[in-house]
DNA sequence: AATATTATTGCAACCGTTTGCATGGCTAAT
DNA sequence: ATTAGCCATGCAAACGGTTGCAATAATATT
């Protein structure tokens, strides 16, 4: 009754030839005779043969599945960068797993541990917020299962990474406001352990200092990246003797938080209190009010990247490649 | 060097006993001995013993994955449904596929063919905007693959859905704005070939007729839910002789669309012209100026329940299940 | 015509697990 | 002491492919 999956074997009854005979035809292998070779193919296709993934694993270990983790789906950066992800992979016939951290290393580490059981081909990974920990990427790295990650990169941790310019952007947002005439800028950054905040620090640090400004500690705040704790942080810098007159947001989303707290306090943000952010996301331009600059990640490519690089691992048999670290450009877009 | 997998076959060379003593163990069977029992579980645990996927598939015809096709990840709706999705299946020890249709049929076919190549255990699925073919589920069907929809529900297909109360949403909200003394009222629908919109339409019409007003055709606009298409449908209402006052969406994304197009053409949203829509994005919170109010549709509960359907189908052996149709409440929220 | 080559094809082992059917040892009943 | 019965365990086939090696048939060479 219930229509089930052709096998080779099939095949070879039908044609009276042997299993292996089908293989190598399937395979295009020259030792099989042309006329074989296309009754195999005809009967193949007319059956819709498709070869059973678990003979494959069994035999070359080769599952033709990746397993992606990120922290939130919701979150239109990482969104799109799946997107990226999955054009090139499902292109070269892989499937992906996904699966979100939600900012929670336990729940990292449990995707990982579940895609090393499920045996993967490889792994692509934005860190969670909370990942100080790197012995479960060790693990992949044990099993050989190759990793990419993108955007939240390790620090201290020679791997593949596909990041963008977070240092020259942040640099060119500060630089925006101060040629704008503003001095007072507050830095509403990402957790200090994710290397992707050391290096907005670090272009807010740098535009400061060339601007001939000095930089203010108090200005500087980190947020796990939780609604509350970034609203918080707000509170603290809207606290402020000195109030900032400007807040250099870690993304759109803290920017969204912040300017949100802001209103509750009676500012109007973009006039009292000026915000630039980064990731550029497409639903900030339904904002009546965006940031009036954000830099712009290309979320997208960074996903399709990070695919290619994986994709090159997993079929080159070398397995110690040296390591590829890819810097995209980044884009300061205007809004204002 | 390379770490490798532990098999059954070594832990049984290690204790001297065969490899079905030791399958047998693991699955706690009660013909073998509880001393053997002690020691393969114990010697398992620390040799981090996981069964290959690939021999469990090839034995029992289970690869415990199911795959999940969507229209876009990057609509909030849609990540809140896979997280529900995820949180039960991963729960349950089963690993997702997603894959994006983008609303394109071909896109979804893709997919479908895909996953079953992969030899899936279920799939869970909310139509593309352009699907009125369903060959690729009824080939599905044909494999003894279940599948379980959800919000984008196939028409005249006995299936097992999950769905929200569009119609009394619809209603609700509709009412809403007649009961506020609006009584011109434009729908900006999604695709006619969608059951969610007749849904929509029905509820439309009913609010309308019960508070005796009268139905006007040139009112009623169907989009495929492209960018450029609601903007022109929208455009098509404002160049109305006889303008609406209030619009209700197909959801919150055409909304924000057609409030953009609203700006453009110099009228206010939400003053000029009233929007009221479907899902209650949270995204839409941060929004200057939402709509006015909007049905909240519960996506992560949608997700969840789907997928407590296909696990309770996938661990019955009996195939022909009469199919479960799950109806959750909406609940209109009012914004102003 | 006999032999060397080459072109096709088949055999069988293997990948890691499950499972029906022996098999052997031991205890309890006769 | 013999035998029935139970416990604990092992053997081997099967799942659906791949692949090294052997075997056969067809053709070319001298």
């Amino acid at each position: 009754m219930e229509k089930h999956q052709t096998t080779i074997k099939e095949i070879a009854q039908a044609l009276s030839v042997s299993i292996s005979t089908v293989s190598r035809a399937l395979q295009d292998d020259p030792r099989i005779g042309l006329r074989t070779k296309q009754r195999v193919n005809d009967l193949a296709k007319s059956l819709h043969y498709t070869p059973n993934p678990a003979a494959i694993l069994l035999k070359k270990k080769k599952t033709s599945t990746i397993g992606v983790v990120l922290p939130f789906l919701k979150e239109e950066f990482f969104s799109m960068a799946i997107t990226g992800i999955e054009d090139i992979i499902s292109e070269k016939g892989y499937n992906v797993f996904v699966s979100q951290s939600r900012d929670c290393y336990d729940r990292e580490v449990k995707a990982i541990k579940s895609f090393i059981n499920s045996r993967v081909d490889g792994v692509i990974i934005s860190l969670s917020v909370e990942t100080e920990n790197y012995d479960h990427l060790k693990e992949l790295e044990e099993y050989g299962i190759p990793v990419v990650f993108f955007d939240r990169t390790p620090i201290n941790f020679p791997a593949h990474t596909v990041k963008c310019n977070v240092l020259e952007g942040a640099y060119q947002v500060v630089n925006h406001l101060i040629k704008r005439g503003i001095t007072k800028i507050g830095l509403l950054n990402g957790a200090e352990i994710l290397e992707v905040s050391k290096e907005r620090y670090e272009g807010y640090a740098s535009a400061i200092k060339d601007n001939g400004l000095i930089l203010t500690p108090q200005y500087v705040k980190y947020t796990n990246l939780t609604k509350e704790d970034t609203c918080s942080k707000m509170l603290q810098l809207l606290a402020l003797e000195d109030k900032p007159q400007a807040i250099f947001a870690f993304n759109d989303y803290v920017a969204l938080n912040a300017m949100q707290v802001c209103k509750q306090k009676g500012f109007v943000p973009n006039k009292d209190i000026y915000f630039v952010s980064f990731a550029n996301l497409p639903i900030c331009s339904y904002m009546e009010n965006p940031p009036i600059a954000s830099v712009e990640q290309f979320a997208y490519t960074m996903g399709e990247r990070a695919a290619q690089i994986l994709v090159g691992i997993m079929n080159s048999d070398n397995l110690n490649e040296p390591f590829q670290e890819v810097l995209l450009n980044t884009e300061i877009c205007i809004h204002d």
